[in-house]
DNA sequence: CTGAAACCTGAACCACCTTTCAAGTTTGTT
DNA sequence: AACAAACTTGAAAGGTGGTTCAGGTTTCAG
C-alpha cells in the first residue's frame, strides 16, 4: 500500500528514509485497526516500528496526519482493486457481480480499511464523505451507461447508486469482518446480491 | 427517549434525582453527537446540563457507561419508530417501503444516532454489533414471511436481508445527514429503492 | 420535626500522550 | 576524506481530561 502523502516537506530522501516512513505506515495501519484512532498511541506505533518516538515527526506533522495519509492509501486501494476487476466488455449485470466480489476480496485482504475508514467519520469527515461520494459516483456512471445500453431500466440515478454501495458495504460487513462459520462464501453473496439487482425480491 | 439503564445501583431515588439523570442524559447525547466521543468530556456534558461534575459520578460509573447507556436508548428508538410506523394488514413490498420511509423520517429528527450509533463500533463494538444484528433480523423474517405468503420469491435469507439493511442505512446517510437542496424527498427516495426491490434495476 | 440517606459540589489527583528539541549518528556527494 | 544534509534519539515540556473525595445541602419517611 503506497504512501502518497501529498503534502509536506516531509519526503524522505534517502534510500534509509524511505525504508524508515514504510515502516511507521505500516505499524500506523496496524496499530489504528487494532486499537482505534484515540486509543492508538505514537509511541506504541514508533515502538512497533522499531524507531524512536521523535522519529515520527520526522515523518509526520501530527497524529491526524498519519491517519489521514492511512485513509487516502486504503480509498485509494479499493478504487484501484475494483478497477483492476472490471472490464469493459462485460455486461452491465455481470460488472456490478464482479465488482462486489473483488471488494469483498478485497476487504478479506485488508479488514483494516473498516475500521479505519469508518473511522475517518470522526476524525477527517471529509476525507470519509470524499470516500464514499467517490464511490457512489462511480456506481452511479455504471448505472447510467448499462440505462445507455438498455441493459439497465433508464433513469436510475445517485438513489440506486447508493442503495448498491450500502448493500456492499453491509454484505462486506457482516460476511468478510464478521464471517461466520459455514457464512456462504464470496462467489455465492455476489451472485445473491446480483440476483436482487437482476429482479428485485418480489416473486 | 428514556433511560433503561439496565444495571448498577445508580437509580435515583428520589424526584429530584431523577430530573437530574435525565439532564446528564440529553445533555450527553447533545455533546456526543457534535463532538463525538472523544472530544465530548465529562465536564463538558455537566455544564450543559448544569450541574457539578462530580454529580455525573452519582449516576455512571464511567464515560463508557453514559455513551452505553445512550447506544442502547436510541437502538430501542430506531426499532419502536419501524413497529409503530408497521401493520400486518400490509403487503410485503409495502412494509419494506413504509419501514424505509419510517426510518428516514426517525433519522431526520434524530441526527444524532447515527453519529451515536457509528461511533458505538469502536466504543462498545458488541453493541454496534447487536445493533444491526437485531434490525437484520428482524428484515430477515419480514423477507421470509414474504416468502411464504407468496409476494416475495422463495428462499430469501440473510444476506438479503443485509443488503436491504445496507440500502436503507446508506440511503439514509446519503439523503438525510448529508441531504443537499434539491434532493429528492423520503416518499420518492423510499418509492424508488422500493422499485429496486419489486424488479431489480434491469430494464 | 428530625435524622439518615440521597444528592450535590468543585478542587485536586493522577495517568496518559502528543509534540518539541538539542545533541548525536548516518548517508551521499564532491 | 570531508562536509552538509538527512536522519535518529529519548528525555522532558506542556496539556488534557477522567475520576476521586471529603464536606456541604436537600429530601423525605417516620
Amino acid at each position: 500500500m503506497a504512501a502518497t502523502h501529498s503534502q509536506g516537506d516531509k519526503t524522505p530522501r534517502t534510500e534509509r528514509g524511505r525504508k524508515t516512513l514504510r515502516k511507521l505506515l505500516d505499524a500506523a495501519a496496524t496499530e489504528f485497526a487494532e486499537k482505534g484512532f484515540h486509543e492508538a498511541s505514537i509511541s506504541g506505533i514508533t515502538r512497533s516500528a522499531g524507531v524512536a518516538l521523535g522519529t515520527f515527526y520526522t515523518y509526520f506533522d501530527s497524529k491526524d496526519a498519519v491517519f489521514r495519509a492511512l485513509v487516502s492509501d486504503m480509498s485509494a486501494g479499493v478504487g484501484k482493486a475494483a478497477r483492476e476487476a472490471l472490464d469493459p466488455s462485460m455486461g452491465a449485470l455481470e460488472i456490478e457481480r464482479v465488482a462486489l466480489r473483488a471488494f469483498l476480496e478485497f476487504a478479506a485482504e485488508h479488514k483494516e480499511i473498516y475500521r479505519i475508514i469508518d473511522e475517518a467519520e470522526f476524525v477527517d469527515p471529509d476525507s470519509y464523505r470524499a470516500h464514499y461520494e467517490t464511490i457512489g459516483s462511480r456506481i452511479e456512471e455504471r448505472l447510467k451507461l448499462g440505462g445507455e445500453s438498455g441493459e439497465f431500466a433508464p433513469g436510475l440515478g445517485a438513489p440506486e447508486a447508493w442503495a448498491v454501495m450500502g448493500m456492499n458495504v453491509f454484505l462486506g460487513l457482516r460476511y468478510v469482518i464478521w464471517g461466520r462459520e459455514g457464512d456462504p462464501d464470496f462467489e455465492e453473496i455476489a451472485r445473491r446480491a446480483n440476483m436482487l439487482l437482476t429482479r428485485g425480491i418480489a416473486s
